[in-house]
DNA sequence: TTACTTAATTATAATTATTATCATTAAATA
DNA sequence: TATTTAATGATAATAATTATAATTAAGTAA
């Protein structure tokens, strides 16, 4: 399962000349693992240090742009100071699209493209040609809501 | 015309117990008269420095700070690696979007709200309440195709 | 296998962006 | 006018990222 995606990234990088060194496919590996997470560069660094001990902090920053310029992966920012890495899904051409909650700080995804339409008007009210887009959402998530009455349900007993 | 404008944001400022000082009203002039120009915090620094002269880049820091929280203006990232202030629009309760030119690097702006179904949708689908959104789309713009084909009708006569 | 060539890595220095500190100034208030 | 507080400027400190240079690993040709 994950080595399939494993060896795909492998192909794409032999395509351009690069190789998949122990250390990319550790940072590959954590990638994979955390699909969900959107971790900051520190934070794969330290995982990967913690597994193999043998890699500095420049290696990774250099795998996450090369990453990044293969399109594996995609650099996003919530906002909260920090670069993330979002890894991207498989057969979606374009970036998927975010639900962040402005109370507990989690991001959740839709994977379904949305924006098809627009893109379209795009094209015809602009002459603007998508390659790609950026979506995201702040506001309250459903537990955060779900909390809050609760919270008011103790206040009012 | 831009003096409604600075006279709001002053009371805005001051409803919260804030002053509009001589070097946060430049700031702010220089933001309104490049409303679609996208600086960045040295940017802004560099002009303001230049007519007034009285001022620290510490202070611009704080100020952009100061006016992102009153909504006044949005911390954006287009993703070429700092961050640029975009000035919110009068009666937009939300975000406007922006067409980003992968070719020459122009950034165009939507200030229509393209996004209300979604956000419906959003709500429906996810129980989550959007407070704001963020919505980018990449691309090749106008003008961009226009000079490729005249690149290529050079390339073929 | 051995020598050679190149890519990739590590450790660390340098750079850049941002934030924190603190003495000073300006403004508001009593 | 004296007092209090907010805001500023200069600069130190911090954090994130990039550049450098020596070393290692891997691939290739003789």
């Amino acid at each position: 399962m994950m080595d399939a995606r494993i060896d795909e990234i492998r192909k794409q990088l032999t395509a351009k000349g690069y190789k998949l060194t122990a250390q990319r496919e550790e940072t590959v590996k954590v990638l994979l693992e955390n699909e969900d997470n959107h971790l900051t560069t520190e934070e794969i660094y330290m995982i990967v240090k913690n597994r193999v001990a043998e890699i500095g902090i420049a290696t990774v920053y250099r795998t996450l742009e090369l990453l990044k310029e293969l399109h594996v992966i995609e650099k996003v920012n919530f906002g909260d100071g920090v670069y993330r890495f979002d890894l991207r899904r498989k057969n979606q051409p374009h970036f998927h699209h975010h639900l962040i909650c402005t109370e507990c700080g989690a991001v959740q995804e839709i994977l379904e493209d949305w924006l098809l339409l627009l893109e379209k008007r795009v094209e015809r009210e602009f002459g603007f040609t998508v390659e790609d887009h950026r979506l995201d959402f702040q506001g309250v998530c459903h537990s955060c809501k779900l909390n809050q009455k609760s919270e008011k349900c103790k206040a009012v007993s």
